[in-house]
DNA sequence: TCAAAAGTGTTGTAACTACACCCATGC
DNA sequence: GCATGGGTGTAGTTACAACACTTTTGA
């Protein structure tokens, strides 16, 4: 049946509408479990994991072309999207996938064509709240998967290394963006935020200070008590003021003077 | 003379070598009588300004790229080389331009429909002493000027946005790469480096708090008096300690716990 | 009553900010 | 001497880091 759709795509496929060797690559954040998450897509017919990726319209910004394939491809709508680097290495030809898509489009020639140059890829993060994404692919792909943070190295190509990146820069924007507001639910505690913030850094925060300083930005509101039926005192609930309010925070230019 | 130089490159050039609708624009930044300046070079038979940009190879990384255009289209060498943003709105096809250069490129279809399209731009920024570089103009370039860092909006396209974003970026670099290593000469005083931090923030630094807090950084090297000819107290020289030594800042990892 | 984790407070250090004050120089 | 800008010091504030103490809960 995919099949079916698959040919019906392909046929239809005219590369003209498409900026050549040009790409994007997603990586899309999700906290599960107490874990930092990476969305990964299995195309159909191959036996490996990859970033979810898109091509840009020749008649599109390059910011629209990433909301769009995110949509296209994932089913995930508005959310926090930021571009963190363009890659372009020469050995950005990948012989595995490429292989892998030309025998799979043996009566396409303009398909392998397409594939048939290495590509420079535009890097997007994006955040989305575990509980309110279900991913829904596309005709070329056969399943998704949510790769621990740490478990990325299994991805096909450089990915392992473009998903360290958006890593580093996400840590950097933790401090000029409430990341919370994209992957916590509507409400949450202040020990579930905090380890969100571990997961994202890689490392442990003390709890005093992390209260004091999140507290502090004057994002949060202090719900009423509840989380009940753990064996210690109950933490408080807490969510994020209002979307309206929380503006990134003016990085404060560094060299601080 | 350059005219016919034009024709023989015309003649051998391939699109087939490089990757269509991607180029690289530079933004090289120098330091010059107290102000942050950016070049900006006039093609031949135009009226408007514009970055020094450059295309890829089918075969080099997008690093190596950089530095080959650079070193091509000014003639500067090694030198702090950074990539900050790429660019893509669909807006990015600029009529003014594109006409320009169809006029003078009527005897080449290849060239026309080269430029027939619109560009994707990946940002580099560079940092150049002024004393060391003199521009070495290729043979599309009639002239070059240094743009003072408050007179980009001159620049055609989308230019000035460009270098906005460049200087944005260079603004935070500034708390973990010694940019008066390639901006400024050998030997240099205190107050010089300060009006050059000042002038790359575009606000003015507290002068005590300045040496304390660059001091603090253990890269500088007293030298002897010197200075002299002005009716105050003349200033220490200082260099930086050693290229070798000079290494970027762990950017520690912000949100500081 | 005990373990476990939440909530809170304290203390010391480092960094940042805004000054004030003195020093060297040429006129 | 005097104006000018370099060099240095200090005091107040804020931020950060480490850690101790108290509170609440279910078993």
């Amino acid at each position: 049946m995919k099949d079916t759709r698959i040919q019906d795509y392909l046929n239809s496929f005219d590369p003209k509408n498409y900026i050549p060797q040009l790409s994007l690559d997603f990586v899309i954040f999700t906290y599960h479990e107490e874990t930092l998450k990476v969305l990964a897509l299995k195309m159909i017919g191959v036996d490996f994991w990859v970033l979810p990726s898109g091509f840009v319209w020749q008649e599109e910004d390059l910011e629209e072309s990433a909301a769009r394939n995110l949509r296209e491809r994932t089913g995930i709508e508005r959310l926090f999207l930021r571009q963190f680097h363009t890659f372009g290495k020469k050995s950005r030809y990948f012989p595995e996938v490429q292989k892998a898509i030309k025998e799979r489009t043996t009566l396409y020639p303009k398909i392998r064509d397409w594939y048939n140059h290495r590509f420079v890829t535009v890097g997007y993060y994006a955040l989305v709240e575990y509980n309110r994404v279900a991913p829904q692919l596309d005709i070329f792909t056969e399943a998704y998967t949510w790769l621990d943070i740490d478990a990325v190295g299994v991805l096909a190509m450089d990915h392992p290394e473009i998903v360290e990146k958006a890593r580093e820069i996400l840590s950097h924007d933790l401090s000029t963006y409430p990341v919370g507001v994209d992957l916590l639910p509507e409400m949450f505690t202040l020990p579930e935020l905090q380890k969100l913030y571990e997961a994202i850094l890689g490392r442990p925060i003390d709890r005093g200070n992390f209260r004091k300083k999140i507290l502090k930005e004057n994002m949060l509101e202090k719900l009423s008590h509840q989380k009940t039926g753990e064996p210690h005192r109950s933490p408080y609930f807490y969510r994020f003021v209002s979307n309206d309010d929380i503006s990134l925070k003016q990085e404060k230019s560094k060299f601080g003077f």
